[in-house]
DNA sequence: GGTGGCGCAATTGCATGCAATCGACTATAC
DNA sequence: GTATAGTCGATTGCATGCAATTGCGCCACC
């Protein structure tokens, strides 16, 4: 009886939705995604606590996702762990800043290459269309300009066709996000949006050269343009602005 | 009465080892560097299946712990973990290995220009004791020699200073290693002791140019000549191999 | 008034237990 | 004999509970 109906949701998977099952993610992720977001829209500030208690409250599960989650962030530098202290939002050093988009200089300058390869005209309306959506959210001034120019960068690697470089580029890419916020002035969102006008357009032309100097570039004027000082920390006190992000893993949605 | 142990064990700390309690490594962690070690020394093959039950026992702990340790893995890429189904050592394709190698010999550019810039005679003498370890183990014919040889990266990563680029060395070093030890025939040890030799040189000499030529090149032949046809994986069963690893995780030692 | 030790509250570290899910096996129908 | 449905054992997913650790405030003592 009580095997009825798991087994007709099991067969009907395992059957029909092979792929999508594989596809389904742990709820873990779901939370450490949604912790990312927050950070990188400033909704989480560098320096913030982040209590496992609090945090399975808000999103209505247990300390041991929240757990998995910050170990997760953790191991990508978003979050620092200290033991038997609790986890914070990290606080890069202006030294590691610099490590870093330094770092990702060197690696977009291969995604560059490998996309360049691959170019489709499919590829290059999904890249203006990305950059229509960085010019709405400018003229608008909304606060998530930093994450949408995060995720042209992202958008980028995915074109290049290879999942490990796409993994890295996400991966330094949400450090360097997370570096801005800490160091950039707020509403220098002029983050260049011109530049990767110029670089979608060197790519269709076809210019690999050209297109890798642009990038590169692109990325050191970026760090100069925010790595001069450091702002403090914002407020320790931990905000009930998480909510819609919490509410949004609460109702399953993605 | 309960208390007077524990907070002369804790005031002790407090007072006197700061650092050392801020450097103690949670048990997930070692858990994970073990794992890892015997990932990387052919221990644990491709294709094996890592229960959790069998693994939290043989290191005498929970499975919370071995759990922690395995999603640390599978973000590192060494493991694959697959929703309701366990995880197993990561088989990456013939594809993403090269990918891995084409991202490892962009990254290890860098380090070369870094590691050249703050070249200290002490630093040379590191590399040169390495590179002596490496020989002898090469005459012991001992299987090491894949993490001998990725540990001679890793330390070329450490001396460049760079806390961050560390990082990534360390983990995409640790995958090709990895797909070496799925594409490379068991003995082909060769793998390059010559070519490190080359590349110490260049660095005391302080040639950049000459330097990063050699590494890429390095590379590419550590690929090529590995990188031919996959090996079938291992028994999928589950061996007490991993005893040495998992004892030392349980007295506590490095 | 400053220094050093102790207890307490808050928080994490980890083990355990129960329910859900998956793959394999068996049985039944055609 | 093949194909489909149902069951079972093994394994993971997640919540909860208890013990250990940490930092802070309090008090004594110099």
């Amino acid at each position: 009886m009580q095997s009825t109906i798991q087994s007709c949701i099991h067969h009907y998977c395992c059957r029909d939705l092979m792929k999508a099952s594989d596809k389904a993610k742990h709820r873990n992720e779901l939370i450490s995604s949604a912790l990312r977001s927050a950070i990188l829209e400033r909704v989480l500030l560098p320096g913030m606590k982040l209590p496992e208690d609090s945090l399975g409250e808000r999103f209505g599960v247990s300390r041991t996702l929240i757990r998995q989650a910050l170990e997760r962030l953790a191991a990508e530098g978003l979050v620092e762990l200290r033991r038997n202290r609790g986890a914070m939002v990290a606080k890069p050093s202006l030294e590691e800043a610099r490590d870093i988009f330094e770092l990702r200089t060197q690696i977009e300058d291969l995604v560059i290459s490998r996309v360049i390869k691959e170019m489709t005209p499919e590829k290059l309306v999904e890249l203006e269309a990305h950059l229509a959506k960085e010019i709405e959210a400018e003229h608008a001034s909304e606060p998530i300009s930093i994450r949408l120019a995060t995720e042209f960068h992202i958008l980028l690697a995915k074109l290049a066709g290879s999942p490990v470089l796409l993994r890295y580029v996400e991966e330094i890419g949400y450090r360097c996000g997370l570096t801005l916020s800490l160091y950039a002035r707020p509403h220098s969102t002029d983050c260049g949006i011109q530049e990767h006008r110029q670089i979608i357009d060197s790519l269709a032309r076809g210019d690999e050269e050209k297109a890798r100097e642009l990038m590169r570039s692109h990325l050191t004027a970026v760090a100069d343009r925010a790595l001069i000082t450091r702002k403090e920390a914002g407020p320790l006190v931990y905000l009930d602005a998480l909510e819609p992000y919490a509410r949004k893993v609460r109702d399953g949605q993605e």
